[in-house]
DNA sequence: CGACGCCTTGATCAACTTCAAATTTTGTGG
DNA sequence: CCACAAAATTTGAAGTTGATCAAGGCGTCG
């Protein structure tokens, strides 16, 4: 009987406040048992934070983990005169936090509205050490997170501005319609950052980003429905320009 | 008896290809007791690969995974027209390969002539199962590198192509002389890139690399004893430079 | 309506690339 | 150890890309 017991991991055993929760099954809390669960609800608080507001500051003491339920978090980098680069974007349910280390190495921001489910440090880490499932859950997003860092590091260093802005968009419209087909389909999508903030992350000015947004309307691969909205008819050549477009 | 026996972590258990091995202090193995190692130096091969010759391939199914033991690697991705970026450089003792994945997002190669010990990735992914220890550490190299690779981003994104050359030199600097004081001292070091990877790494042409080593040469930032060797007398300056210097 | 924030467009300029040698360094065979 | 060829690096001149500076348009909210 003890064994239906721990074999049982539905709803019954499950917290309430983690039933309908995102996290608990694409997130790091599907490697915890209900208990576990029952253990980390116990310190959570569901917050949301105002799209331009801090999540955490660079060089802050974190004291909290969280969980992005809903919402865009931008990871910005600043040289000393002020210069800004976003060095990452994470959407639901990512992680945010970062790992045995007191201090994080950028500043933390809400790039849209966002809304998380933030939790102790400590309560966390104590979970961890029970549980390998937990840990490799946090490596594998370190993983991904590193191999989308390092795909940019390609295009910032590597590409023309209009391969980066259409980059970019690819980025986005395949992360908002991850079902959507590679290499041809339509979507349409709202862009979670502003000029400025593309900007940021693609290492120009908004100028520039403003100028390549119209050249790729003008040369029919997206129609901008207003400036956040944008239509893709054929991801494919969306894809075509984030690789050859030398204009 | 036996309980003496599993506390002797001490080299008479430890196999003899293993003893004198910096990766079983500072690398992956260090997490392993002597009969997970001995597992694993059944399996082990130590090999040199010489400067330029590949040790992945982009998309290979990478049987092997290694670790450095003397030497310098580069991690590189390539556009599809050949335009190329070097993502990362990995020292002794890192470990070498993309945990759970069955292909390489990217090449590796030697920078330097490389001396590896390499082993099957069915035996290490074994011992990861056992040891938590073990993935911990790898986590922990994945978040060493995302941190690093994070810090490049700012530098492709942001930095001008003096600042970047200096980033670069003060990074190896530290690198070699983990000693130095970042503040002030000197240093005399290899560059264990040729212009051409050094371009590479830091999106420029080599041509741009070259007007700024002598651009930080004539600054008296540093000074050029052959291609390859250089002489910092004092870091400061370095650091300064490599976060402002717009000329 | 007016002000403010955000985005676009235009003109000019600087940084970096490209193309083209010249020069230095390295590796090899005698 | 020297001579010579090949490779790597440096240097120069001209060309491009994207940044900077400067308006102007659009939408939203009081």
């Amino acid at each position: 009987m003890t064994q239906t017991k721990r074999a049982d991991v539905h709803n019954s055993d499950v917290p309430v406040l983690c039933r309908s929760c995102e996290a608990r099954h694409r997130g790091v809390c599907g490697a915890l048992t209900p208990p576990q669960l029952l253990e980390l609800a116990k310190h959570t608080a569901k917050t949301t934070i105002a799209a331009g507001s801090p999540i955490i500051s660079d060089g802050d003491n974190i004291q909290r983990y969280a969980n992005i339920l809903n919402g865009v978090v931008k990871l910005a980098k600043l040289t000393s005169d002020g210069r800004q680069q976003i060095v990452g974007l994470q959407f639901a349910p990512d992680f945010l936090g970062r790992p045995f280390s007191e201090r994080s190495e950028f500043d933390v921001e809400a790039a849209t509205d966002v809304y998380v489910c933030s939790f102790p440090k400590d309560t966390l880490n104590r979970l961890a050490k029970q549980s390998p499932e937990l840990e490799h859950r946090l490596h594998e997003q370190t993983l991904k997170e590193l191999d989308e860092a390092r795909d940019w590091m390609l295009a910032l260093g590597r590409k023309s501005a209009a391969e980066r802005v259409a980059s970019f968009l690819h980025f986005i419209a395949l992360h908002i319609h991850p079902e959507a087909d590679d290499t041809k389909g339509a979507v349409q999508f709202d862009i979670p950052l502003t000029r400025s903030d593309m900007a940021d992350f693609l290492g120009l000015t908004i100028e520039t980003v403003s100028r390549q947004m119209t050249k790729l309307r003008q040369a029919h691969v997206i129609e901008i429905e207003n400036n956040r909205t944008i239509a893709v008819a054929d991801l494919s050549k969306l894809k075509q320009a984030s690789e050859t477009n030398r204009d």
